[in-house]
DNA sequence: CAAGCCAACTAGGTTAACTATGTTGGTGAA
DNA sequence: TTCACCAACATAGTTAACCTAGTTGGCTTG
């Protein structure tokens, strides 16, 4: 994969792993190879990978989540095509405070009255 | 610079470099400072610079000239353009919840010193 | 003087290695 | 059975090191 025609690797595999989701080949909510799978695939190296990754992730195509893997946003939720690349980025932002503040919030909640940690399993 | 506030330090520096050219600060046509310049003002590696200048190269607000440097794009010709209200607001919210997370954080680190699971690591 | 070379810059792409952190499933002890 | 621990795997961020290639200015040489 990823062949010699001077458009970068990272970029190749972004608009391969668009045409997927974008061609229903990869379902909304499904999620993406782990990224050793992805570098495997295109036979390329896992940063690349990881570049191409976090290209979907700034267009808003896809969710990544630590510790589990990245996700195909469902089609309405994501951004509509000529946004402004500006309110993607704080859309992206304001989505991922949101998360982080309301975890830390509710660990501070429950620390105070129970254990902490491992809530659910 | 790259304060500690959770958000990645690539991204701070792609927020700081949007603002400085939306804010008029680095006009169209002209270059921004070089990578290693960059890097040494924001006290970052040149990969984090490379991956913040790339961000805004991706949403074409900038543009780079191998062996030259990487030069703001007009206004014109740039995509977006006008903000729409919603995007100042966005931006006063990503503000206001940094402000609080910071907050939250900094009082969970210094109130569980003692946290309980995962010890060893 | 002019041509060519070369050193020193520049952006851009790629790789490998490391850290941090979250998730999950298995194992073994109480 | 239930709980604590742990190993394996996941994303995410950062750094350092190389390499390619374009640009520029100075210096040498014909």
């Amino acid at each position: 994969m990823v062949k010699n025609t001077g458009r970068p690797g990272y970029l190749q595999i972004a608009d391969d792993l668009r045409a997927q989701i974008n061609g229903g080949s990869l379902a909304p909510g499904t999620p993406l190879p782990s990224t050793a799978q992805l570098a495997d695939r295109y036979d390329a190296s896992l940063s690349v990978v990881k570049m191409a990754v976090g290209i979907l992730r700034n267009e808003g195509l896809v969710v990544g989540q630590q510790g589990k893997g990245v996700f195909v946003r469902d089609a309405e939720e994501r951004p509509a095509g000529d946004e402004p690349a500006d309110l993607i980025e704080l859309r992206a932002a304001v989505r991922d405070l949101s998360v982080r503040l309301a975890k830390v919030e509710e660990q501070l909640a429950t620390s105070t009255s129970h254990r902490p940690g491992r809530s659910s399993r």
